[in-house]
RNA sequence: GCGAUCGUAGCUCAGUUGGUUAGAGCGCCGGUUUGUGGUACCGGAGGUCGGGGGUUCGAGACCCCUCGAUCGCCCCA
């Protein structure tokens, strides 16, 4: 390779081969699963004025700031490739009318940015599946979101993953709670971990999942979310726990899960690999395989009415990551060109395959003996060697894919 | 933003304490053998050792910088 090839961009990926068949598996497992719920399919702009972000997720973290790619264009507008799908379909309900769609189920797959250091399962622009129920105030609607989301994984064959659930309660709980916390840290506050120290400032629902053992002897006795929470706040969260009950989603309560953002109220929930299993050692450090929450505040920080919604997303590549090796389908026929006086008769041959339905792959180039050996390692099901001005097969297979070839070949008069 | 480890042919790697023309396997190309067959053998193409600078008579091996990868911290929408 010369010196002054071009590199991929730091955290970008060229996705190929059988990393390639996994990815493709999950997003046509999503698609097949979004259909049984009816989640309406939306393609989304991949950037944004920054405000749709900025606004959405507020000033406050490092995340606006420092982990957006933003950039003004040409005409002076500071625009940013969407870091996430919710502000943008957020930002669409609003401009487009559809609230006259309300409640409003609807799916999303695509790339997302972040400038963030890459680790395991993280990137610079990755992708995401994303589901969102707007306009939907009932616990019922996270229930049957959430069911999704565990259908999917099932039918994804991941193992070893699950639900934790929590609540934020509304508005004043979520803020009670808060100034509990602050308080209650702020007594100890020395005796933090230095990470901890600035959480206290700045985000202190983190102090409650701090991987620190300074931070964690503080956490049992901690201010829980079940006493701020108001009648409204308990009631719709039992909806919720009773709905998964009733709709057979296994969860458990976590009741240090929180999110960082002010928008998000009542439900949040991440699907966490079990410690110990083959998934949790797969992610590495990076252990939510799919989370979400209720963000029933978003809509008016876009300047919008008060609109209630739940919704969430998954990596696609770590769950690429979990649904293990998915080979590249085999060719039903490889037609081998032995002889180059038969070129034509091997095109016609693989054209009529393809044109049947059947995948095919046509072998004509390089050694003429070492043509058939090329066929056998494509691991073809079934081989036609032309040489010699006539014909000769070869199956590999037994049993239906062998009767259904056998069959095909048969209608195409190659048999 | 911080830390650790790593960066040699397309791929996986080996290269003694720095010393003559940088190696292997796989893959690829060609040939011989075999001849309804994923065999065996022979040969070939392809790296100047991520990039830059330095130490030295001499560096892939040592030092510095830089880029990148991996894993972790921070962050996590």
């Amino acid at each position: 390779m010369s010196k002054n090839t071009p590199k991929a961009i730091r955290g970008t990926q060229d996705i190929f081969g059988a990393d390639a068949e996994a990815f493709a598996y999950v997003v046509e497992t999503f698609e097949r699963v979004r259909k049984l719920y009816r989640f309406r399919r939306v393609e989304m702009p991949v950037f944004e004025k920054t405000e749709v972000f900025s606004r959405a997720i507020g000033e406050t973290t490092d995340v606006v700031s420092k982990e957006m790619y933003s950039f003004e264009d040409r005409g002076g507008d500071s625009l940013t490739l969407r870091p996430e799908f919710t502000a943008g379909i957020a930002r669409a309900f609003l401009t487009n009318g559809w609230q006259q769609h309300a409640p409003l189920k609807v799916a999303a797959h695509g790339p997302l940015f972040r400038y963030e250091r890459p680790q395991k399962g993280r990137y610079r622009q990755f992708h995401q599946i994303d589901a969102e129920i707007i306009g939907a105030a009932e616990p019922q609607a996270d229930v049957e979101l959430l069911a999704m989301a565990d259908q999917l994984l099932k039918e994804l064959g991941i193992e070893g993953v699950t639900l934790h659930l929590n609540t934020l309660g509304d508005a004043d709980s979520r803020e009670n709670w808060r100034a509990a916390l602050i308080e209650y840290f702020r007594a100890v506050k020395g005796d933090l971990s230095e990470d901890s120290q600035e959480r206290l400032e700045k985000n202190p629902l983190r102090i409650l999942d701090s991987k620190d053992r300074r931070d964690k002897v503080f956490l049992a006795d901690a201010p829980k979310i079940d006493d701020f929470l108001t009648d409204e706040a308990t009631a719709f969260f039992e909806s919720v726990t009773s709905g998964l009950d009733a709709a057979g989603v296994k969860w458990q309560r976590a009741e240090s899960l929180v999110r960082g953002l002010d928008y998000y109220r009542h439900t949040a929930f991440e699907f966490i690999p079990d410690e110990g299993s083959a998934a949790a050692d797969a992610l590495g450090a990076q252990s939510t395989v799919l989370g979400g929450g209720r963000y029933d505040g978003l809509m008016e920080s876009l300047g919008g009415p008060a609109t209630p919604a739940v919704g969430w997303a998954a990596g696609i590549e770590r769950l690429a990551m979990l649904v293990g090796e998915k080979g590249e389908p085999q060719p039903d026929i490889v037609v081998v060109v032995e002889d180059d006086d038969m070129i034509a008769t091997g095109q016609s041959a693989v054209s009529a395959i393809r044109n049947a339905g059947l995948s095919a792959e046509i072998i004509g180039t390089g050694g003429k003996k070492k043509r058939f050996d090329k066929a056998v390692k494509l691991g073809s099901h079934v081989i036609i060697a032309m040489s010699d001005g006539e014909r000769r097969l070869r199956y590999q297979t037994e049993g239906p894919v062998r009767e259904r070839l056998v069959a095909a070949l048969k209608d195409l008069g190659l048999n």
